[in-house]
DNA sequence: GTCTATAGCGTGATAGAC
DNA sequence: GTCTATCACGCTATAGAC
């Protein structure tokens, strides 16, 4: 509910994801988000270009981050368990500071289509290819417990991609979640 | 793709939740469901209301089921490792056995409407606070880390509410899930 | 109990005035 | 750059013949 539009591409990606997080994309209309902005749905079509595009932006900003952050853990020459936190504080930097954006890219990528929804999934593949090659280096080095990094990866990832859900019933701040969910992950993992 | 119809309701719920889980309820139409059952779409509703009631009978098939499984388990006189043993293997068989209204209940339980939606909500909420119970009760029994019961349930629920979407990479075997799984997902909460 | 035909509606997107 | 008006389409659901 703004006062007097200017719109911009970014404010109606920020608006969209808003609405995306609160149903899902398939749930919100152009006239919606419009109407949320005080304009009508035409004018959208001046800042982006299709419906698609807005998802398409709000999903990859983020993925992009993902992407660039694990490739840095990556190249680093630090133990593999704070590796494996630096990794947990990112998923918990990014649910906390971007909770739509970050709803958005964990609920509405499947409504991406065609080469986009490739790139995606490539990515997705790719990002967990990354995680298992950080595992199976803390399992050689002694770092890890000898269990399948598949399941491993699974476990790590499966309750970090739904911080936002659990975060909105429970409020805490970043540093509270940074204190207590890392340890908690990998103590059912790290020897 | 059947050969001729025999059109029942149990069917097309069937047919209903795979499809639902492929993509998504609001991407699944009437006439998608009735062509993969060799009818024309207006048949289906001799044998369901309404595209809703479709959606409503195959997520409450389940949450039946584990509210009744949770109850039960709740009122036995084990230990708290094995009640959530018992949970654990609740969610790896009903995943294994029956993924498409599996994945549905998970997914797409948002669209819902309305009192059922609602009775969805409460339904969650009852089993989380029946889960959590057990497990204060494991804590004060001092079988269980002294940790917020809270960030316990997102810990053991996160992994097991995305079972399917694992499962699907990595075909296992109920059997191979259940000795592998309540370990790992224990293992960072028991003593 | 399945069919054809269609009502009634909401959607994404565009054309063209201002 | 926003507006009004509208197009073209797909959807759920119903009416009525067979």
């Amino acid at each position: 509910m703004e006062r007097k539009p200017n719109l911009s591409k970014d404010l109606i990606l920020k608006t969209s994801a808003q609405l995306f997080s609160e149903k899902s994309f398939s749930q919100v209309s152009m006239r919606e988000i419009a109407k949320v902005l005080n304009v009508k749905a035409a004018s959208l079509y001046n800042h982006i270009q299709s419906k698609d595009e807005i998802l398409e932006a709000v999903i990859f900003d983020l993925v992009n981050i993902f992407m660039t952050t694990i490739e840095e853990t990556s190249g680093k020459t630090i133990p593999t368990a704070k590796k494996l936190e630096e990794i947990i504080n990112t998923y918990i930097s990014i649910a906390v500071e971007r909770p739509d954006s970050f709803a958005t890219l964990n609920n509405d990528w499947k409504y991406l289509k065609g080469d986009t929804r490739n790139k995606f999934i490539a990515s997705r593949i790719l990002y967990e290819k990354k995680l298992e090659a950080i595992i199976i280096d803390g399992i050689k080095s002694g770092n890890i417990k000898e269990v399948n990094p598949k399941i491993m990866i699974y476990q790590m990832l499966s309750p970090l991609r739904n911080i936002h859900l659990w975060n909105k019933k429970n409020h805490m701040t970043t540093e509270e979640l940074k204190s207590q969910l890392p340890q908690l992950i990998l103590n059912g993992i790290l020897k």
